[in-house]
DNA sequence: TTGGCTGCAAATATTTTGCACTGGC
DNA sequence: GCCAGTGCAAAATATTTGCAGCCAA
């Protein structure tokens, strides 16, 4: 993973290119999204925010992540119960590994997946623009806490 | 993909198994699972049932589908935006390969996906239990109509 | 200065639930 | 005949939108 230093600039360089403000909010925001560990949930982030401007509303949370998502800056890992999950570190796609007891999303290095994708286009004639790889289960942590 | 009489018998079978009724509505929306070669959507089914039931509430599909999810023979394709899809014919996890230009899924073969998992799970210490693969592009129909 | 951004509230969309009635077994 | 299942409507949930006021550029 990059520096969150550097990647907080690279999302505020973003938006100055796309003529888009650097409000104090959009930029709490973006501290949250680039010194996560995890994949903070809109809530999670929401909470976090208020800490520093508590009049923040989720409105605008909603709205900073739909435009960094836009911008690309932002990987969305949507689930259908809502309870979506926010990467600012990788924005781009890449596998998860979800526990399904702790809710911690981890990021494996699965090098054959671009090679599966290259085969998957070529037996096809599909034009594969995107994919999203979730892998569920029980995370060492949790199975030794049984 | 099985024979959908056979597919048909399995899924009422699992019903009877179960202590559940076989009640017309739920016949119907099985048959339509069934039968279904591609991947409908709720209202899609919602619409279908209603052409020989026509008084059946879209509670009743709702409360079908949870109940054949629970029982493992659907498998549902959730999306964060509300638009899933359901599979009556391959009720266990499975690669997809989604048009983003007409909506259609396709279940291609990925061997290779098996092979995969284990390695990662063996790397990560993850003891994994389920997953999701969607590829994202545009179908060769869709990238012929420009 | 000014128009994009915020924050509140209301609107929207989707799925779930309560409950009286119905009908499968 | 019993009680799971149905259908209607209301509730619960999650996200979007309208708009008046504010503030970053």
């Amino acid at each position: 993973m990059a520096d969150p230093e550097t990647r907080l600039d690279q999302m505020v360089k973003k938006l100055k290119e796309n003529e888009c403000r650097i409000t104090p909010q959009r930029l709490a925001i973006l501290k949250i999204l680039a010194f996560s560990e995890g994949h903070p949930s809109i809530e999670n982030i929401y909470e976090q925010v208020k800490v520093d401007f508590p009049t923040t509303s989720l409105a605008t949370v909603y709205k900073t992540l739909t435009l960094m998502k836009e911008l690309k800056e932002v990987l969305e890992i949507g689930f259908a119960d809502g309870s979506n999950r926010y990467d600012g570190n990788k924005p781009y796609p890449h596998p998860h590994l979800i526990c399904i007891n702790c809710r911690k999303i981890v990021d494996p290095d699965l090098t054959t997946l671009a090679d599966m994708t290259q085969q998957l286009a070529q037996d096809t004639g599909f034009r594969i623009l995107n994919h999203r790889l979730d892998f569920f289960g029980i995370c060492p942590d949790c199975q030794n806490k049984k």
